[in-house]
DNA sequence: TTGACCGCCTACCGATCGGTCGGTAGAGTA
DNA sequence: TACTCTACCGACCGATCGGTAGGCGGTCAA
């Protein structure tokens, strides 16, 4: 998992694992898998990270980070927190359009984790999650958002997101087809909706 | 995956199966694992469900008939659909604390869906969530609910609740001790505020 | 020129995977 | 008694798992 020299064939390996993890979890997916989709030796996998586990501990890093990022970037953006809000929500929405894996592989940690959490004992979205919560505290004292509890009402906000977001390529069967051209923009106009009235001062 | 004529063996298989397929998932999960833990050979348990996926798929089915089953008690005992939905936010919350497997097991699934349905072409689930979709189209043609969309509604609404649930174990590490305890409640009202602030007329 | 390091390889390891096989004990039935 | 069926078992299978050992060619500094 330490940073390598010559980048292109780790952050390759990254980058394959990131959509083979989202699609088949950590024990779905094998290092020869890995290894076989970029044209490499299994070992030469290994000598770039030496475990499995790192090697998924690097690409949840790598998310992590870029989340974060995200998530601060808005903040420093826009000066008031109700405009950071609902960036924060379009970004949502933007991200699941553009990158698919990264709900994939969110979710599938938070179901391994309590799991994984004696070896490792840290949490990669920690900082992520305090960004957002952050937020609402600091809308909250100013005056402008409801007093809700900020964990639950981002972890609602997130999961009817997510959830929705993997559900689709089950559910999209249930949709008449013209209809399911429309389900992501009004599922992000919905969410927005659900902000307004259950976060912002009237 | 027939029904056996003994059931003890069978049931308690599927019992076992549901938890530590919950914990583990499928892959993390093997046969051996099962069988030892309730002290029979690994051949037996292949005698009663021929194959892994087969026992898998029977835990599937088990949970989804039973879950199915809720939602139409719900609708039976309550005549307006104003009830029946907060009936079912109810229900929601009670099973996370008495059945924790369930939302573990059926996020899982949809995230393993897409790639097992080539093979299954099935959904177990399909039952219960046109069954909640129906309460909220009947609502509406009876003008209690508003016009949003049944599909998008019911997603957001399970999202917001599974969501949250799974992810308690690795976040409840942020909330003050005593906070904690109020997770659930404050959870289960903002989900009622939800819905009151979404769905129902005024 | 040498030697340390690097990225990558083939070959191999023990462990474990899902699943098959032949067989046994016991209950039901004729 | 003889036959059948069910639940269960230990032994075994080929395949695959994550990981190791050692070697090869290239680069670069001493």
């Amino acid at each position: 998992m330490k940073p390598q020299k010559t980048p292109a064939t780790a952050e390759k390996l990254i980058e394959i694992a990131e959509s083979l993890f989202a699609e088949k979890g950590f024990y779905g997916t094998s290092i020869r898998d890995l290894a076989d989709s970029i044209a490499i030796a299994k070992s030469s996998l290994l000598h770039h990270f030496h475990t499995k586990e790192n090697l998924y501990g690097a690409v949840l890093k790598k998310l992590a980070d870029e989340m974060t990022e995200e998530v601060k970037a808005v903040q420093k953006q826009f000066p008031n927190e109700k405009k950071q809000i609902f960036e924060f929500v379009q970004l949502l929405c933007n991200n699941s359009e553009k990158k698919p894996n990264r709900e994939n592989i969110i979710l599938r940690e938070l179901l391994d984790n309590p799991k994984r959490a004696e070896k490792a004992k840290k949490w990669f979205f920690i900082d992520y999650f305090k960004g957002l919560t952050d937020i609402i505290k600091s809308g909250q004292s100013n005056g402008v958002f409801k007093p809700v509890s900020p964990e639950i009402f981002i972890l609602q906000l997130l999961g009817a997101h997510r959830y929705l977001i993997i559900s689709l390529p089950t559910v999209k069967q249930f949709f008449d087809e013209k209809i399911y051209r429309q389900v992501l923009k009004d599922h992000h106009a919905e969410l927005e909706t659900f902000v307004r009235e259950r976060l912002i001062k009237k």
